[in-house]
This record gives C-alpha cells, sequence and structure tokens, in this order.
RNA sequence: GCGCCGAUAGUGUAGUGGUUAUCACUAGGCGUUGCCAACGCCUAAACCCGGGUUCAAGUCCCGGUCGGCGCACCA
C-alpha cells in the first residue's frame, strides 16, 4: 500500500499519458465539463457498462432501450425539469458575485421566496444584503438559469428540445409500450445507458461532475402495494454497512446489518429497495471498488425528493474528493407516471385483475333526454352530468349548474339501481430507481486500482484492475525477438483474439520494460514465450500484482486466460 | 461566476528582458540482450491563446481558455 495525498493527480496524469482519459479538443483549448475517453477508457468504460448490463440486463431481465438524447418540451414540463431544475439567480451589483436570489432571500428573513415570480423576488430581496460583500444589494435583475441545454427542433426554432438531463424520462414515457411488452404484468423494468447532459455553472474535479456524462438507469414499475422483491431471498442475507438518517443526525457509524433485518425494522423502505443496493455493493465489488471504501447513505428527510419514498447513494470515498455519491436508489412512488399521464392525456395505468370479479352496487340516474334537452338547449350536457351526480329523493332533484340552483322533477329521470361486476383496477406502478454514474464509477475504479510499489529497488506503478474491467486483458511477450519465439507469441496472441480476449503483443525492448508497461495500464497477466517452449510446448503466465509466474501447455492458454479474466479461477490456485 | 494560484516536448522539469530554450524519463530506429523500467549509437518532440510594453518577451502588463484550491452552485 502507498500512502500518497495526492492520488488524483498521479492517476489523471497517467489516465492522459496512457489513453485513458484525456481533455476534449485540446487543439482548441478545451471546455470544462467535457472528457474524452482514449483508447484504454472507452475500452475499460465499455467493460464496466457491461458488468451493468450483466446484472440489469441478463440477471434481473430488465431489457435495455434506447431513446433520443433530445427530447421535446412537454416532456421536461411533465418531469419538472423545465421549471424546477433552474435556480433563480441574480448578482451583486457590488462584487459581482453570482447568488441563488430565493438563498439570499430567506437569509435576509423574506418568507415564500420560493414561489415567487422574478420580480417579485427582485423587489423582496433589494433591501438584502450580499452574503459575499455584504454589501446592500439594492435594485438588481432576477434570472432563471435553468441547467437543462436547450436547443430548436426543425428549421424554423418553432419547437423547443432540451438534451435529456436523465435518461429516466425515456423509460417513462415509454411506459403504455414498455406494458405491452411485458404483456400487461406487473412488475417490469427497462434500463437504458446513455448520455444525458447538465450545463453545471462551474465543472470541477476532473470527472466527478461532467457537463455530459454517461448514466445507466434502471426504471422498475412495480405494483404499489406489492413491493416485496421476488427474489429477496437472493440478498435477504447480504450485509454491509448503512448510514441511515437516523444514524447520520445522531452522528453515529454505520450500522451492518441483513437486508433483511434492515427492511423489518424499516430502516429500509421495502425490499425492492433493499435489493438493489445489495445488488449495487455486490456489483461495485466486482467492478474493484474497495469494500471499505464504500458505504450506502440514506438521504436525510429534507434532501429527498418530496415526490421519492425512499432515497440511498452508494457512495465511494475518493482521497482527493470524500465520500462521492456514485449511484442513487430511489423508490419516486407514482410521481413520474403520474406527471406524464397528466400532461400528455394517456393514461399510463396497469389493469390489474381481481381473483374473483367483485359485484358492485351501482346507482345509475338517467334522464329523459328528449325533455331536459329540450328544456335545457346548450346547458343540457352540463345538466346530464350534474345530475348523474345527484342523490335524488321521491321530490325529485336539486342540482347546480353554473351557479344556477335547479330543481328536475321526478318524471324527467329515472333511478336504476343495478349490480355490476368489476373485474379489476387501473393501478398507477409505482418506479424504483437504480441510478448509476457511469464516469464516476470509472472514476472511482482507477483511483483505486492505482497502486506504487517497490520491484528490484525501483518504484513500479501499477494499476491493480480487476481482471474483468482491464483494457487489455493479456499481454504476449516473445522474450527474444527471434529464433522463432516471435512466431509462437504471434500465433498464441492470434488464438487468444479468436477467443474474444483482448490480448497485446509486444517485441520492443527488455522484457522488463514490458511488464512495467502493461502494469502501468492494469494489464492483468502476461504470457512469455521462452526457449523452453521450444522443448516442452510450455509458456509462463505472469500475475501482475504478485509478479509471480507458472509453466503452463500453449494449449491450454486460452482456457487458462479466459478463467481468470472471467474471475472463475484464481491465478494462485495455477 | 467571484477570489487566490498555476500553465515550457508525450510526462516531469530548468530558465535574472538579450546565443541555437536545460535536463531526465518516455517514444521511434539500429545494434546488443536467455525473464522484470539493462546498455550503446541515432532520431523525434515544447514556451496555452490574443493583445500590449520594449530595440528585444518563455520571462513584464492586460484579456481570454484550461486546471487546482476557497466561495457559490450541484433538480
Amino acid at each position: 500500500m502507498i500512502t500518497m495525498s495526492d492520488v488524483f493527480e498521479k492517476v489523471m496524469d497517467l489516465a492522459k499519458r496512457r489513453g485513458f482519459i484525456w481533455p476534449t479538443s485540446e487543439c482548441y483549448g478545451a471546455v470544462a465539463g467535457f472528457i474524452d475517453y482514449g483508447p484504454l477508457g472507452a475500452m475499460m468504460k465499455r467493460r464496466v457498462e457491461n458488468i451493468w448490463r450483466d446484472f440489469y440486463v441478463i440477471g434481473e431481465g430488465y431489457y435495455e432501450i434506447e431513446c433520443p438524447t433530445i427530447g421535446q418540451e412537454a416532456v421536461f414540463v411533465a418531469s419538472g425539469h423545465v421549471k424546477g431544475f433552474s435556480d433563480k439567480m441574480c448578482q451583486c451589483p457590488h462584487c459581482h458575485e453570482y447568488l441563488r436570489a430565493d438563498h439570499v432571500a430567506e437569509g435576509g428573513g423574506v418568507e415564500g421566496a420560493a414561489t415567487m415570480g422574478n420580480e417579485e423576488l427582485a423587489a423582496a430581496i433589494a433591501p438584502c444584503t450580499c452574503p459575499a460583500c455584504e454589501e446592500k444589494l439594492g435594485k438588481v435583475e432576477v434570472f432563471a438559469f435553468n441547467l437543462m441545454f436547450k436547443t430548436s427542433i426543425g428549421p424554423g426554432s418553432q419547437r423547443a428540445g432540451y438534451l435529456r438531463p436523465e435518461t429516466a424520462q425515456g423509460m417513462f414515457v415509454d411506459f403504455g409500450r414498455l406494458l405491452r411488452f411485458y404483456r400487461d404484468h406487473l412488475p417490469f423494468g427497462a434500463v437504458q445507458i446513455g448520455k444525458s447532459y447538465r450545463n453545471e455553472i462551474s465543472p470541477r474535479q476532473g470527472m466527478i461532475r461532467l457537463r455530459e456524462f454517461t448514466q445507466a438507469e434502471a426504471e422498475i414499475f412495480v405494483h404499489p402495494d406489492e413491493k416485496d422483491h421476488p427474489q429477496f431471498s437472493r440478498y435477504a442475507g447480504y450485509t454491509m454497512p448503512l448510514l441511515t438518517s437516523a444514524q447520520q443526525l445522531g452522528k453515529e457509524p454505520a450500522v451492518t446489518m441483513t437486508m433483511r433485518e434492515a427492511v423489518d425494522r424499516d430502516l429500509i423502505a421495502n425490499e425492492y429497495v433493499a435489493y438493489y443496493l445489495a445488488l449495487t455493493h455486490e456489483m461495485l465489488i466486482k467492478i474493484g471498488v474497495k469494500a471499505d471504501r464504500l458505504r450506502f447513505r440514506q438521504h436525510l428527510s429534507d434532501e429527498l425528493a418530496h415526490y421519492a419514498a425512499d432515497c440511498w447513494d452508494a457512495e465511494v470515498y475518493s482521497d482527493r474528493f470524500g465520500w462521492v455519491e456514485t449511484v442513487g436508489i430511489a423508490d419516486r412512488t407514482d410521481y413520474d407516471l403520474k406527471s406524464h399521464a397528466g400532461q400528455s392525456g394517456t393514461p399510463m395505468t396497469v389493469f390489474i385483475q381481481y381473483d374473483q370479479p367483485k359485484k358492485v352496487k351501482r346507482r345509475r340516474i338517467v334522464p329523459n333526454m328528449s325533455v331536459l334537452g329540450k328544456q335545457y338547449r346548450n346547458k343540457a350536457k352540463a345538466v346530464f352530468e350534474a345530475l348523474a351526480q345527484a342523490t335524488p329523493d321521491e321530490k325529485g332533484a336539486d342540482i347546480e349548474v353554473d351557479g344556477e340552483k335547479i330543481h328536475i322533477p321526478p318524471n324527467l329521470f329515472e333511478v336504476r339501481d343495478e349490480v355490476i361486476e368489476v373485474r379489476g383496477d387501473e393501478v398507477i406502478p409505482h418506479v424504483i430507481e437504480p441510478s448509476y454514474g457511469i464516469d464516476r464509477m470509472c472514476y472511482a475504479v482507477l483511483e483505486q486500482a492505482y497502486d506504487e510499489d517497490t520491484a528490484d529497488g525501483e518504484t513500479r506503478t501499477v494499476l491493480r484492475l480487476a481482471p474483468c474491467v482491464a483494457p487489455i486483458q493479456v499481454a504476449v511477450f516473445p522474450l527474444m525477438n527471434r529464433d522463432g519465439l516471435d512466431t509462437i507469441a504471434a500465433e498464441i496472441t492470434q488464438t487468444l483474439k479468436a477467443r474474444g480476449m483482448m490480448a497485446e503483443y509486444d517485441d520492443s525492448s527488455a522484457i522488463g520494460r514490458r511488464y512495467r508497461r502493461q502494469d502501468e495500464i492494469g494489464t492483468p497477466f502476461a504470457i512469455t514465450i521462452d526457449y523452453q517452449t521450444k522443448d516442452d510446448n510450455s509458456v509462463t503466465v505472469r500475475d501482475r500484482d504478485s509478479m509471480k509466474q507458472v509453466r503452463i501447455a500453449i494449449d491450454k492458454i486460452p482456457d487458462t486466460i479466459c478463467s481468470l479474466v472471467n474471475g472463475s479461477a484464481e491465478f494462485s490456485a495455477l
């Protein structure tokens, strides 16, 4: 282990130098909040994404969909992003500091700032002092800063579009199609991996806060009364440290307990949330996050979105940035589907059939259309509607239409009591949403993998990447670049590639240098062809972390390397 | 956005306003080399961008961009 105060800089340096990530469009000057993944970074990121797919698409059976990254305005009106994703801001005329206008107002004792319009708020904060320079603000302009990138769709810019600030909305608006795809059954889920965009005011911290970033989100639609996960037994006994809201308020350390216990004690809202907390824990460990640098923190009531029933963040500890929110797992209730149903006019419900149809008594009031229609003419429709809701007695029914009280005598309608069969309910599903920040996961993987040790008195830089996320899975070296060793090495490389392995052949310079080069980019295994190979068809396999070597037969190479990379075999057991 | 600090080959760096911009590593070529950054020879490669001051700017000044830190922001 190394103790380095600034792993961040070393990791970023290595990332730039060896082609993991670098600033975008450097020849024109980079742009804050945007990065390029280089050859090795893009490869590693795909591996992380594919492990995510293994868990959600293959494991859970939630199919992946792909929606546009530009959405029309209505989508984000419904989601609340057009209104709620913007902050009311103002600029101090004295020190030119940008300030949150509503925060200034609250600090100055103004009530109801959150609901004020821009002009009203500007007037309200005029007597307040600037929190930065403590001058009296006076006349300022309050303006909205929306964190969404806005664009226009088609010529003439009649139609507003936004770059999506999250992938989630695509799955919500596709609800009807997805429901039919899953043959009208709850629960079901859909997932999406893709770019999202937020026009951050001041992005910082390398790849932690980006203006364009990759999200992997799952939207799991469940019956609101059935939040027990059918496969919960898989994780019922799974333990991990939980930092509940109570623990945080009491400044107590995280508690470790099983998921079963956490749900039973109501620390986690339901089995679904608990299941995905555990699944997330398992996945983050698999990609190489260290258990002691991973915790799950529950949102406090004041940071919980108003519609959410429960929300937990998986936080990964960074030497540079402290605890970084990397995954969010929320029970979003029926908020999103309700919003889109309301905005679009399309019902977003599932018909849940009863085991037995219910017989329900119903009173129906049938108006005498021909008489009432003539009598009330253009008001007739409103009269019929009011009458249907009325509770008539033997003297007739008293209704009110447009403020006018109307008496309908009993001979102008008929009251029918009937028994009808109700076969089920229309239910708005609740949504369980695990949402992963892929870029942050990649950063965590790199930072935690970075290590320096001493080999032969020299410092060795080594990325201890989990074999399953390492960009290059195996390197193949001929000990000498002659005597046929190079052709044997080239053949082995081809064989490995034919098995789908990312194998790299290298015959340049000294063998030690080649090992070091691969150590630095995290290649877990190296095969060396030496003179003994020509005698007995065996090669050495070298382990990156221990630098130990074992001999294996050439024909065993593909199977052995595959098992080592996918984790079904350990090097130490060879 | 504000404030402070910084920016020189791929990386890390030296560089009092005045020669052909220093050194190391890295990378490429050739040779050598029987397992962990070996060696020899050769080669490639940089003053962030735009103004200004000056006879002369990598160096001083102003603006911008990017990066780091603090503030603010982070549905």
